[in-house]
DNA sequence: CGGCATCCGGGAAGATACTG
DNA sequence: CAGTATCTTCCCGGATGCCG
């Protein structure tokens, strides 16, 4: 009789606050490195393995499973399969999961008014699109009724604006207003940097189609808030 | 001359995401651990460090020399020395440091849907009294106005409530309603945990003094969300 | 006593290579 | 493509000790 190694996964009791505020519990549940980033590239949508690993440059292969593995155990996303002929792994958000978007928002907000904030860094396409729903202002956006598309790699979204509220999802872009096709922080730079999208075109950063004057108005349809005073 | 060994504090720069999404830079700020609970227990006021270490059970004193060391890089608190004679050194909040409740708002609001969030856990006062913030109804509340006071350990803080919103601070109890003596813990079961408060009082647990319909009335202004459905 | 530096052990994160 | 295996590095937590 070999002496067997019995590698029994003992599910590593979790490191908690041990502490009742719902904060604190958020923190045991999606406090740990990545992984409230590997939720947010989940907000508008299910995606690969290989889709997060790109998406998030930095994370590493066991990271990002056990980051998967942890939050799947706690109910906040699920493995599923795509019904045949894609039957591909994919991770999915659950109905919780998708309720998270609020602390992406707060937490947005609030640092974007850090002074070490450097917008010019590099961004998803997720990251993106959900920061359209977070700083639209609607005072901007009042009386404007529009179909906007994005595509962004060879992804495609459609933002809907209705009166002073926005709604953004993946989707086709038949009927959209406007698109427009750049990558992620080329888009950035028009909303955010205050880039003129002429500029942009020019140096093939960023391509219209479409209503042009509608996109001049989207641009500056996101007001960054005020960077805090400095006292240094 | 000697070799001398210089241990010039090359000032680690710090692990960054690189990504220019405002939720990832929060979490360049305050993603590592214990510092949003750092920043939750100055929510109400500046504190010292052995009072941090006590309301922070579990954290030890370099990491929170750390934490504190950070944050205030980041501008989110200061060290300030007060006045004589206390003559005593506090960590206090940047104005832009109290604008972080949002974030933990959203933290507690998502989390309390969590099957794991066990309320009887440990609980600061601090933490209680912003529970208060984020959880009122205001349809409950709709139509009271009152002063509610809570001496918890040797600090009292005074909630005022106005048709629908509630307001929280460090205070005085002069003309309170009605005055709440208790643990943190203890004011949580009664509000939380649907105890009613006769039996706490029975148990010696707490004490009302004054209006006791308004206590009755003011624990039943915080309904907890809905859990989430369980598939296990 | 309050605040902080130092040393140490364990564990989580990061990088790279490898496998079905 | 979707992860595992391994190794290294760094961070966290605990203990001790210095110094005002």
């Amino acid at each position: 009789m070999k002496s067997q190694k019995i590698t029994l996964r003992e599910p590593h009791p979790r490191r908690s606050y041990e502490d009742a505020c719902g904060a604190a519990h958020a923190l045991d549940l999606v406090g740990e490195r990545w992984a409230l980033l590997v939720m947010r590239e989940l907000l508008l949508g299910p995606k690969r393995f290989s889709d997060l690993r790109a998406d998030l440059p930095g994370i590493s292969a066991n990271v990002l499973t056990q980051r998967l593995e942890g939050l799947a155990d706690s109910g906040i996303l699920v493995r599923r399969k795509l019904p045949p002929p894609a039957s591909v792994q994919v991770y999915e958000l659950t109905p919780w999961g998708y309720e998270s978007e609020p602390i992406f928002q707060a937490l947005g907000r609030w640092a974007a008014r850090s002074p070490e904030h450097d917008p010019s860094l590099p961004l998803s396409a997720v990251s993106l699109l959900i920061s359209f729903r977070t700083m639209l202002d609607p005072q901007r956006a009042r009386g404007l009724r529009a179909r906007i598309g994005f595509r962004i790699g060879d992804e495609s979204y459609l933002a809907r604006v209705v009166d002073g509220r926005i709604d953004v999802a993946r989707d086709e872009l038949e009927d959209a207003d406007l698109v427009f096709a750049a990558s992620a922080p080329a888009i950035a730079a028009a909303v955010y940097g205050g880039r003129p999208l002429d500029a942009l075109e020019a140096e093939g950063a960023l391509t219209v189609k479409g209503n042009r004057s509608l996109a001049k108005r989207f641009v500056k349809l996101f007001p960054l808030p005020p960077k805090i005073a400095q006292s240094t």
